[in-house]
DNA sequence: AGTAACATGTAACGCGTTACATGATTTG
DNA sequence: CAAATCATGTAACGCGTTACATGTTACT
């Protein structure tokens, strides 16, 4: 999924300049797909030359100049043929996990520290979820409100286990990290023996 | 989280080879960190210039030779340090929900066929995890059943959602993919205005 | 007979992120 | 007075993925 394919898809809610094309991505689906203002900028210029976009200037007195960026009627079949040719692949890509992985070769404070911090970012997340259901979840397609929905969902889900396995994890007796420098013993031995 | 980083603790678990190392991620943490092989070998080889891992050639008769790598003290602390610098981001990307969120662009029989892969692919990996913990739970450190429970639980959640609203989202009359090409009048307006 | 598993690598391409660059206004 | 918001871009760097490359054995 590229991010020209995403500009489309912005845009098939309305006009919007690629600074509203990023606040949209934050707003809506900011928990599972980030995109960069420096992604977003060069591709509408792609979209502009392909004829998949039309752009205009608006002048502004108080704040800089916008350009307000459309989709014309082939930038809406284009989305519509990239939307249905994406596979649909859900990856996490989890260093917060790898870090519990590793847990016991984490000095305890930073474990405790990192699950902490991980925490507070799912509640804000849940939050702001919920904050925009109640907000535009009656006015929006289907699709919107379930993303929403399995967002929310999933997150308290992981707040739950968080709070069930948290002192179970950071009450671990096998703290290597603090252990003799070098401990062989304790090596789990060879992974997948000949 | 750099492939090193990654590869280094992989060998925390004792002596491997890069293609068991490749195999030891896809079943532990494959679900939230993929590594490809073509990242692992060139990863290997700078460890091994800079002295954080050894490595023994082993003859095999009936299979291909083997490049068994171990940690050495100095890896084993590089580890460490490197594991400790991690800010432990957690992030989803996933196509899967950008399919989701723009659902009424979607020929509806790829909508259907979308969310019942994703299922699927739900089902397998929560077997997998669970199998995991079956068989190796009891043996694992902390860390590890921490986060093969937090996938599982994680995944649980994924799966009753889907269930829990599938119909809802299939059934949604809104399908804009299959109504006329332009129709300007369904414009939810500009975002953001001014 | 064909596929999966075992086993290790290289090369190029694409894409995203970070940093660089600028600048006015509003809000706390 | 500092920080956030609005607003748009460029350039380089790094990193991961895909494809290319090779070869044997065991299982279905």
């Amino acid at each position: 999924m590229d991010t020209r394919t995403l500009c489309l898809g912005a845009l098939t809610s309305g006009p919007a300049t690629g600074y509203a094309i990023k606040k949209h991505f934050e707003d809506t689906f900011g928990y599972f797909m980030e995109v960069s203002h420096s992604a977003i900028y060069p591709a509408l210029a792609e979209l502009l030359q392909e004829g998949l976009v039309t752009v205009s200037r608006v002048e502004q007195e108080t704040r800089p100049d916008k350009k307000v960026y459309s989709l014309t009627p082939a930038g809406r079949v284009r989305f519509q043929r990239d939307l249905a040719a994406s596979p649909g692949k859900h990856r996490v890509r989890s260093e917060f996990l790898v870090l519990m992985f590793f847990a016991q070769w984490l000095p305890p404070e930073r474990l405790r520290a990192v699950v902490e911090a991980q925490r507070e970012e799912f509640l804000r997340l849940r939050d702001a979820v919920d904050c925009w259901l109640r907000e535009h979840g009656s006015d929006m397609p289907a699709g919107m409100r379930f993303t929403a929905g399995y967002g929310a969902a999933v997150i308290r889900a992981a707040i739950d286990y968080l709070d069930a396995h948290r002192d179970e994890l950071l009450a671990a007796p096998d703290t290597a990290a603090t252990a003799s420098p070098v401990d062989e013993a304790a090596s789990l031995g060879p992974l997948q023996p000949a």
